[in-house]
DNA sequence: TTGAAAGCGCTACCAA
DNA sequence: TTGGTAGCGCTTTCAA
């Protein structure tokens, strides 16, 4: 037994119209106790508008499209990254009143037929890449906060609309070249670098963090060496296992990776701790309870979803406008146990 | 600029109700020519019809409810487990063209509103309790899929009803029994078990597998030790520590509290590999990585909420009664190496 | 086989 | 400050 805003209506003696203003807060527009009767009644039946009704006479629907980007036909929504994000984005949804309606979208046309369907007030976009991101772009009009998504510095000046697209990074360059200059400061020199094999929608991450090593190494007056970047292909660590010998430390670009190498290394019966050093990114669950705990860049996945939900909602509820169009959150490092002193410890520059 | 059913018939030079038609498959309605005309045109806007409109008229919106259940404000989404079910359905409504708005409940009224705002064709409802249920069963007409709800046997026989409520269960009883009897027949005979402080929503789970521990103890012939069970209100696993030498084996009701088990072990220097053996559930990702490697009961949890999508769209299309209104998914033994040899292995009896 | 028209529940506009 | 009413885009009678 449904209720609607007639019945509501008829119950307290009003016009539809009387209701409707009350329900949309214009409050100028009904007099006080009018206004007390109705929501009186609203209570009592524990009346809420009917959205689809509301949504096909306006563009308010309430409703969030929660873009999820992967050229494959199906997300992989048991990636930590992905959930945490999740958690930060629903609870602050259900706090704003938004509904998200999850999407896994491998091209435009799909969010565009999703889009008509559902006017969507606005969209959540992970994992974009660059060139799909200008896709998007010009054929998107509903404001768009995008998350992890690495344009050239140049492009968010051109765009300059903070009212339609915005952007939430973690700042990877700066968490490479701290966990870099971590390990230099630690006495370590010959520090490799360990990447998945790339994937197009994490590139500007893994980019920026492998910039951020270069740098450090840089700073720290360290020649960088093309042979200590390990990016392989079909994952296979074996090519690390073969040249352990030519350094003594190893920045890897998530704990997840981190985690496959050290258990690469100890079935192989070659990893000492006490000799390399490894520091990673995220700070996933299990990077404590690792053996050894994993040192690690921790990256607030939750808070992003938080952020990307509440930068969406003041746009589109023009509450407050956004100074930046591009919200950069930094990591933190969290020293465990994973990285050990290196052989120049305490030695002069 | 969106294009809607009227521009369709107009182009076409036909009634909307036509169009209409075409779009519903009511084929036997409209001439073959017509038809083809009308798809022709269909396909060169790329038109979908509005989802709002559809909703509001009848009550086919293709949106299927994901409700969680919590009652606290916001759901751990970063648990794997709730991700991996999302990532099963997430990929089945896809493919079959159903959109999933996801909504955290902490009540039936939550329900009900959501309903009435979005006329959902069915729900899919994870980790929803018993007494819960009742109230749900009493409030919501809908179709619901429950996944991992577990009720009293005479429950499910008495409801009766496979096109309304269905239930996704993996066999936990049998998970516990098979972990213990593995336990068992390694030579063990002294054996814990261990628990999470108990969540209301995974009473039924954790139920079962003690369950089914106690009823391998019974068949193995070992008397059941009431103190051998752990259920630490705290999480405080020093309990654990004091009473190690009482045990020689312990069956743990998930990958991670027996990740941390051992991480808290090893920090107190106390844990031989050799001496104690760890049974866990889930075969979460980390479980082949910890070290040692988790010897578990891989549920798979990706197939249960693949499951649960395939069956709520049967419901719905009515395509082929379902048999049983209970499907049980097999747990399945992964042997590695956090379980070894107990002192009575190859003895007899 | 086709089409006209009613109406789903709501908001926006305009008139009172 | 209020209410009447058009109309959002669609499906569903019912009549032609």
């Amino acid at each position: 037994m449904k209720i609607t805003i007639k019945q509501i209506a008829q119950e307290a003696g009003v016009s539809v119209t009387t209701v409707s203003n009350v329900i949309n807060k214009k409050a100028h527009r009904v007099s006080k106790d009018k206004i007390e009767l109705i929501e009186k009644i609203i209570e009592k039946y524990n009346y809420t508008p009917n959205m689809n009704a509301r949504a096909l006479v306006q563009s308010s629907s309430r409703l969030i499209g929660l873009l999820y980007y992967s050229e494959a036909e199906s997300f992989r929504f048991s990636d930590p990254f992905v959930t945490e994000v999740l958690e930060g984005i629903e609870r602050c949804a259900k706090e704003r009143g938004y509904f998200t309606l999850i999407h896994n979208v491998t091209s435009v046309e799909d969010i565009q037929s999703v889009q008509r369907n559902w006017k969507f007030e606005g969209f959540i976009a992970v994992g974009v890449s660059e060139a799909f991101f200008e896709e998007i772009n010009a054929k998107i009009d509903a404001p768009i906060v995008f998350i992890d998504t690495h344009l050239s510095p140049l492009r968010y000046v051109e765009l300059n609309e903070p009212d339609r697209r915005m952007f939430i990074n973690t700042d990877d360059y700066q968490a490479g070249l701290t966990a870099t200059s971590f390990l230099i400061g630690k006495g370590h020199e010959q520090i490799a670098f360990l990447t998945y094999p790339f994937q197009p929608e994490c590139m500007g991450v893994i980019q920026s963090r492998f910039q951020g090593y270069k740098e450090a190494l840089k700073i720290g007056g360290i020649p960088y060496d093309e042979d200590l970047v390990f990016t392989n292909e079909k994952q296979d660590l074996g090519n690390i296992a073969a040249n352990l010998d030519r350094f003594t430390a190893i920045v890897v670009t998530a704990d997840f990776l981190a985690v496959e190498l050290i258990h690469y290394l100890k079935e192989k019966n070659i990893y000492d701790q006490n000799r390399i050093s490894i520091i990673s990114f995220d700070d996933i669950r299990y990077a404590r309870l690792n053996d050894p705990p994993l040192t690690t860049i921790r990256l607030d996945q939750v808070s992003k979803g938080e952020l990307a939900m509440i930068t969406l909602s003041n746009i589109l509820e023009k509450k407050e406008y956004e100074a930046d169009q591009l919200k950069i959150l930094m990591g933190e490092l969290v020293v465990r146990k994973s990285v050990v002193d290196g052989p120049n410890f305490g030695k002069i520059g």
